[in-house]
DNA sequence: ATCGAGTTGCTATACGGCCAACAATTAAGA
DNA sequence: TCTTAATTGTTGGCCGTATAGCAACTCGAT
């Protein structure tokens, strides 16, 4: 059970410098636990523990269960934000961002490190009515505008059709790779390379102007 | 908070009505009380009260938590197969069977009742990496298969696109559907008209053989 | 020496499971 | 048919466990 980070005692470290550290190792700590041993398992005591330090401590700085739990889920947003904001996926057209999107995405879909512990955080808020939901609503929602301009942006450049709800369209891929990522998620063992290609191919042949069979 | 039914005593029931009634009940009230309070709000004591019982009749009828959830899950799984059974998707030709399929799936996505309890069950399943995901699994492989038959009879009728990928193209759909009802479950003030209109486009011109445009 | 980081013992609470009592139904005997 | 015993359905008190939150304490940094 490879701790989070080994743990190597330096010296001296001044306090704001503890104080980070052990935030963003109680932050990652529970992280890994929800992706390891489930939502339920993430006790103060079993994020301690995987963080190297004892229980107490994340109530400390998170003030509560909840206040944790958000702080994590705003890491996880940000990390997201950021790897996808990472992709240069804003110097092509339109279409091929958009592809290129999917494509990143479900190639990335293997779910083993915090992506995991984002959408089973996402479940749980979903099971529990929690409100919660209105944070990953509001994710989703973000995602989705980068998708419908991407479209937008293909439609302005000729490549996707007028005709195409933008909007509709952005809610239908986000919807798709949703329920890509959770589909992983009830079976780990699915081989992802089919459903990838023929996911962009669909999109592709439905998108494009003019349906073109073999480019 | 309407009661699941109004329990008129009538004067003498046979113990076996009384049991299976009893059962039904429980198994009713739980549904109801996941799906408008979240599932870690289903305890003994909730649903028993919801039924109209006490907290400890569902121990002594299901054995215990993890029965009355499998029990729960059995339930709603019946009666999902039942209710997509029943259309009548069957005499048509494959690529119309899965357009209706997709068309009422998303009309009946309001989620209000049981689907609702169903799909927070799921995320409860995700959530805490219960063994249960795997019954789900099962499940969806199920409707997969009712989709790739689709798919393939479509293809043998010339309708569909014989380079399309029947079981990828079937876990598309249905990872569709999923992420669709998830996301319903997210943000429940969706419209789904044009999502509704804008999948249904998207598979006609991605399937259908010659991309027929503006047919 | 002082302040803040981190720990540990304690308490309160919530819930599932157990079981002994209680009530409703059925069966047996007269 | 009436009475009574046996069976089955249902209840509610009790207990063990798990865990979040608190508060007093120790340890490390300045």
């Amino acid at each position: 059970m490879a701790q989070s980070t080994p743990l190597e005692p330096r010296a001296r470290r001044t306090q704001a410098e503890r104080r980070d550290e052990s935030e963003q190792r109680l932050l990652q700590a529970a992280g890994e636990v929800i992706a390891q041993s489930g939502v339920s398992a993430a006790t103060f005591e079993a994020i301690g523990a995987r963080a190297g330090f004892s229980r107490g401590l994340a109530t400390q700085k998170f003030g509560s269960k909840q206040g944790l739990i958000e702080a994590l889920i705003a890491h996880l947003h940000a990390r997201q934000d950021q790897a996808l904001g990472a992709i240069g996926v804003d110097d092509m057209s339109g279409l091929d961002a958009l592809l290129t999107y999917v494509d990143l995405y479900v190639r990335d879909l293997t779910l083993k490190g915090e992506g995991r512990a984002y959408f089973m955080l996402l479940a749980s808020a979903i099971a529990d009515l929690s409100a919660l939901r209105a944070a990953f609503a509001a994710s989703h929602e973000r995602v989705e505008r980068r998708l419908e301009a991407m479209v937008q942006r293909g439609q302005r450049e000729g490549a996707i059709r007028r005709d195409l709800d933008a909007d509709a369209a952005a809610l239908m891929v986000g919807s798709l790779l949703l329920g890509l990522s959770i589909q992983c998620l009830i079976d780990p063992d699915m081989n992802l390379d089919p459903i990838r290609t023929t996911s962009l191919a669909t999109l592709r042949l439905s998108f494009a102007v003019v349906a073109p069979q073999g480019a």
